[in-house]
RNA sequence: GCCCCCGUAGCUCAAUGGACAGAGCGCCUGACUUCGAAUCAGUAGGUUGCAGGUUCGAGUCCUGCCGGGGGCGCCA
């Protein structure tokens, strides 16, 4: 193994301090993406002085090594460089540290075969940080990667046609999460469940309503062809006789129809606000699809289409020329029987959240049935002269409910089902958050209930929360004792490998919530919890906080202990569960 | 038939093209007279579905197979 010293240059002290005053202030820079500046101010400058040939040099990445050993950060810039520059990685990677700046929060940084350049930060350094942690409070790790632009996100969208099934539960804690990600990156967040309260389902949902009332009544009446056959319907229909009798058997059928849809809709909303809520998970706006055909957005939206030759009719319905924009087929708006299909209403919809309320980005999140959905819905967006880069659709795999290794299918219309609110009642609100926010996007979940009730004590959840309330209660040991809390705790005194390793991973915060930002993967976060409280975990063990023969380093431990709790506290309210002060 | 996703330890799953592929659960062994043992430390467990290719370097990218799921509707 090669090693180089840093053989710093001289650099005004001016740069030094204006390095560090970045984080000190606690400003909403990430500290990888300095480094990353250091790194390619140091290449360049090393062609400049001619230490390196002149070539395009590519994007420098950094990245936190697997093993410790190599260092906190370490890059491949100078391997990616060596065609290019047709040099040894190591000698680039050498070069490139000779013009690296001495700042104050790197210790060091070495040269390693095959031409990695590992990073060190200065541990002095890294303790005074959790003064910085301190001073940022609730708002450590917020970025200002959104400069207050609005998204919109929208989820869980489910047909308000009866009682949310487990399988939206997902779509509810990934769109939650993600709302709550992007605010803290800076985003300005607007969360929306849109009703699907026009439209075919919604009215075999209403005749099999009234279907079931009438049953309740006595007469002999079928369900509907593909209608809806689960048992709340039978419940609901019993309410209805109750409270109105034979009401709506005395009123035209059409009528009745609309009167017990509506009926219908009010319910499954008010029990689905009450069930989400149950799971943490809130709107700012549940938009109607039907307000789309009555507020004249529908008609806009045909206007322009058609003012841009994009509609056509063929065998009675009007078609959307997709294959006009590139499409691969074009598409049903309006059927032939009149009626406007979902597509309609979905580019109307989506003409709303861009032109009339001027999302400048949407997020909608879809199970990946819905996978064939987005192109022709990106092609829609060209066709309104809307850039499509502005929609993103997060696609996540479908939930496979098992009990006792076997399979429960989730069906409203079939209406075998098992619901949100039951399984959220079972398995408790924080195990189904983080064991539904725990898998990426794109992975199937075997979600067995039997399993996670047995397993729920052991759910990691628990662990971080173990953590934050072992925290907690130190404090409460720190007051029945008569500890005075010193705000201004000499941080100096915090060097024992397991108190730097705990300050190490609250300053990944930032980036944490910047990798699932980018990438809208907010698993990262439920890893980012399980070893912040591993390395709380640690340093309990390894430290005692609160020792009266030692009270300077005392005061030291228990600002870190403050600055985890913060922390921990945060995670936990990103992922929307709770931080019990005890457990 | 065409398109998309997945295949990693016994199970459930991680891993921005990097260094020796990691956690949890389960199994086994230790640690409570000291701030909470819902914890910690350690052991065992792998041909990353298969075969090629690109690359200094592949679980990751490309091609072809095998297996699972989804999509290709005047349903949403």
């Amino acid at each position: 193994m090669l090693v180089v010293i840093l053989t710093a240059e001289k650099r005004s002290a001016r740069t030094c301090v204006d390095q560090r005053s970045m984080f000190l202030e606690g400003e909403l820079t990430l500290l990888r993406d300095d480094i990353v500046a250091l790194l390619a101010a140091a290449l360049r400058k090393a062609q400049k002085k001619g230490d390196l040939p002149k070539f395009d040099p590519p994007a420098v990445a950094v990245e936190h090594p697997k093993d410790a050993s190599f260092g906190d950060y370490s890059s491949n810039v100078a391997m990616q460089s060596a065609r290019l520059a047709r040099m040894a990685p190591v000698k680039i990677a050498a070069a490139i540290l000779r013009h690296l700046p001495q700042v104050d929060y790197l210790a060091g940084a070495e040269v390693v075969h095959p031409g990695f350049i590992n990073i060190h930060l200065n541990e002095s350094w890294l303790a005074r940080q959790v003064a910085v942690v301190r001073r940022a409070g609730p708002t450590w790790g917020n970025l200002d990667k959104g400069q207050g632009r609005r998204v919109q996100v929208e989820y869980v969208s489910a047909n308000p046609t009866g009682p949310l099934h487990f399988g939206g539960a997902r779509n509810a804690v990934l769109g939650d999460t993600l709302a709550n990600l992007l605010a803290a990156a800076g985003y300005r967040v607007q969360r929306e469940y849109y009703v699907n309260d026009a439209g075919l389902q919604i009215r075999k949902f209403g005749e099999s309503l009234l279907a079931r009332y009438a049953q309740a009544l006595g007469r002999d009446v079928p369900l509907p062809e593909e209608g809806y056959h689960g048992a709340y319907l039978q419940e609901w229909a019993a309410e209805l006789v109750r409270a109105d009798g034979e009401h709506y058997l005395q009123m035209p059928r059409a009528e009745a129809i609309t009167a017990l849809t509506e009926w219908g809709v009010q319910r499954t909303l008010r029990d689905m606000e009450r069930d989400l809520g149950q799971l943490g998970v809130r709107f700012d706006r549940w938009f109607s699809e039907k307000s789309l055909y009555e507020d004249g957005a529908f008609g806009e939206v045909m206007n322009i289409l058609r003012g841009r030759g994009l509609l056509r009719e063929k065998d009675g319905a009007v078609w959307f020329t997709a294959t006009a924009l590139g499409g691969s087929k074009d598409e049903v708006i309006i059927r032939s029987n009149g009626t406007p299909g979902y597509f309609a209403s979905d580019i109307a919809y989506h003409y709303d959240k861009f032109v009339r309320r001027g999302f400048d980005w949407v997020i909608d999140v879809w199970a990946v049935d819905h996978q064939g959905h987005v192109p022709r819905m990106k092609t829609a967006l060209q066709a309104l002269e809307i850039d499509p880069a502005r929609l993103t659709v997060v696609l996540y795999d479908l939930v496979k409910l098992l009990r006792n290794g076997k399979e429960v299918k989730l069906s409203k219309r079939a209406g075998d089902m098992v619901t949100l609110a039951e399984v959220v009642s079972e398995v408790g609100k924080d195990a189904v958050r983080f064991m539904l926010l725990t898998r990426s996007n794109e992975a199937t979940i075997d979600f067995d209930l039997a399993l996670a009730v047995q397993e729920s004590s052991e759910n990691p959840v628990y662990y971080v929360q173990y953590a934050y309330a072992r925290i907690a209660s130190i404090f409460r040991k720190a007051a029945e004792n008569g500890w005075q809390i010193d705000v201004e705790a000499d941080l100096s005194l915090l060097v024992h490998p397991a108190e730097l390793r705990l300050v190490r991973r609250l300053l990944m915060l930032p980036e944490v919530i910047d990798l699932t930002v980018a990438r809208l993967q907010p698993h990262h976060l439920t890893y980012y919890a399980r070893d912040l409280a591993a390395e709380f975990h640690q340093f309990y063990r390894d430290c005692q906080v609160l020792d009266r023969q030692n009270e300077a380093l005392s005061q030291s431990r228990l600002q870190l202990a403050a600055a985890a709790k913060e922390v921990l506290g945060r995670v936990l309210a990103l992922m929307g569960m709770n931080a019990p002060e005890r457990m």
